[in-house]
DNA sequence: AAACTGACTATTTAAACAAAATTATCAAAA
DNA sequence: TTTTGATAATTTTGTTTAAATAGTCAGTTT
């Protein structure tokens, strides 16, 4: 695999679990490479021995996240009954997913604007798994003949994770956020399975 | 109606007219009172005489707008041959809107979070509208019995405009912003219509 | 009295700078 | 090869000052 020592692996292992969570604790900002290399009784230049800088260091422990995301949504959509179970457990693990490093992401919504590249790689790859997995889905399902036939799954999937991400909660005056605030995820997710409930239907004969 | 005489009614519409060309073209921040003013060849002093500060008279050429938006929407969904059709009523003249104003709410975009109440006053009260009027255009279609009952309506109507928010364009990299830009409304539009033709199509048998 | 202005004050923005915190490097040690 | 202490470089934070702009008001014009 790569160059590094089974060792080596195995710090770096390390390093990325206390940086995950303080990372989860107190977001990208509030964290310094001091903490990170006290939790582990290392001096800080040790990090960057193992990681050229705090920005590569976020962004790797953000792609071990992605790989396990993407691995538990390949392994539960392995085995669906029908179309409309495949995107409930798209959207049940990316809630799941949303709620436990729900404080890692405070990077994406300081950075809002210009994320670094890498991680705008990370979100796509991630998008490319779920539009890869739910078009099959659709594909077989259309087979099926249980919905109509669509000449572009990949279009619909599209638009359908779009129409889910914009699902919000009604605050008070008229939802006054750009990101969903935690004690709000619940609400979200139970309007995300209606609006899965219409479209589903709205792609039925 | 209000306390001021048809004279000062007259020059208040004058500058607000102003106000609406400089914050349109330039923007809230890059507007000045004295350029306003300047304009209408009047001091700013009697901008003060007319309107309270600065923001208030941005908010008071947004209320404007909003009414004429307002008005609009009621006079077009008053006469809506069937469900789909309303809902088209309401993305076209969203989208005109957004359009032709689309500079002129770098206001929003600026001040992201932390918008001023009565804006959201403002948003609320245009959601509002278009809650009574779609509600009331599902309501009928259920009566006609072309599509199912649903017993609120206003739900689904928010979820619908929900969903049609979240719609944006899959840019370079997977779209990587958060406000959509002004040359990608067209495909935005394009995209909404289709999410309301499977949508519309689940809420019936 | 109502509409209006010039000259003034108050507030906000920006630029420049210094101090502190934090990131990042590197020669040398284990 | 892995690790560190000391140090350099950079970023963030806070402060000051100057300029731009918002906002006020006594007084003039209609």
């Amino acid at each position: 695999m790569s160059s590094g020592s089974d060792q080596q692996d195995i710090k770096r292992e390390k390093i990325l679990e206390a940086a995950y969570q303080r990372f989860l604790h107190y977001g990208y900002s509030k964290t310094t490479m001091n903490e990170i290399a006290g939790d582990l009784s290392l001096s800080k230049a040790l990090l960057y021995y193992y990681f050229p800088d705090k920005s590569q260091l976020y962004i790797a422990v953000m792609r071990k996240l992605a790989a396990e995301y993407i691995q538990k949504l390949q392994n539960k959509l392995n085995k669906f009954e029908n179309l409309k179970e495949a995107f409930i457990v798209q959207i049940d693990t990316q809630h799941d997913f949303v709620v436990k490093n729900y404080n890692f992401f405070d990077f994406f919504r300081v950075n809002e604007q210009n994320l670094p590249d890498t991680i705008w790689d990370i979100i796509t790859e991630i998008h490319q798994t779920e539009m890869v997995l739910l078009s099959a889905a659709i594909q077989i399902e259309a087979d099926k003949g249980n919905i109509k036939p669509v000449d572009n799954p990949g279009e619909i999937v599209d638009l359908l994770l779009d129409a889910l991400h914009g699902v919000r909660v009604s605050a008070v005056s008229h939802k006054k956020v750009i990101f969903p605030q935690k004690e709000h995820l619940e609400e979200i997710h139970t309007k995300r399975l209606l609006l899965l409930d219409i479209f589903i239907k709205g792609l039925m004969y």
